[in-house]
DNA sequence: TATTCATTTGAATACTTGTTCAAACGTTGG
DNA sequence: CCAACGTTTGAACAAGTATTCAAATGAATA
């Protein structure tokens, strides 16, 4: 054997099993982790922050993150498929907004890990 | 001008002002994004999940979540530098647990919104 | 109907990221 | 000291991702 795995408590197979018994369903841990994903980057965190405030076209986004509409645009399709926003047409403007109120919460519990971090 | 930037509300300046103002600094966006990114990888959560439980060193967690030793490491690496774990050496061993006690409540949350999707 | 414009889409690009492999490190026990 | 072993590290590779550009879509309007 080329990796010995832990000789020492030699992978205590009972815990290792009980703990591996706790995993949440590996469908949940995807959906978790694209959720997580979704969060996990700056354009995107920016435009949930600024659809805290409230609901924008794709065009203001754009502007008051800085940068092209298209960018925007893929990264509200992202936010989308996550249901992490909704959006509503009114002629050729579409304005979207927050489609979940627990991401505040989400987004605060973070930011006290952040704050217990750095200060 | 190319892209003509919205004239229906010919990007309504004020209110993208205010909204923009209202945006966390990018230096705390940076460090919110950065621990969404962290939790945003399978195995990483798997990991962080397992440690729920218990205290586990690096041999049984590749064991338990199925992967190699190094890959688990690499992960732990980054787990560790956005501060989600914390280790204890003993001898040759290294324990790991969760460093912060918000990542259950970050979690816990997001689990919210996920049920609220898929029911 | 033709044009304008906000938005979306797809392909292309550069960049980032997760895993693997081999090698190194540091600690323990012979 | 030497060998064994748990862990870490670095380079390499494949896979994934964010942005850009050009083109398409669809609604308003002239």
């Amino acid at each position: 054997m080329k990796e010995p795995v832990c000789k020492i408590n030699f992978v205590d197979e009972e815990k290792v099993n009980k703990v591996k018994a706790s995993l949440p369903e590996p469908q949940s841990i995807m959906n978790l982790s694209e959720t997580f994903k979704s969060l996990g980057d700056g354009t995107r965190l920016k435009v949930v922050f600024a659809l805290f405030e409230e609901e924008l076209c794709v065009c203001d986004l754009a502007s008051l993150i800085g940068v092209s509409v298209s960018a925007i645009s893929h990264q509200l399709r992202i936010l989308r498929n996550n249901r992490l926003v909704k959006y509503r047409k009114e002629g050729k403007m579409v304005y979207y907004s927050l489609d979940d109120n627990h991401i505040k919460q989400i987004i605060s519990e973070a930011q006290k890990h952040i704050k217990e971090l750095y200060g």
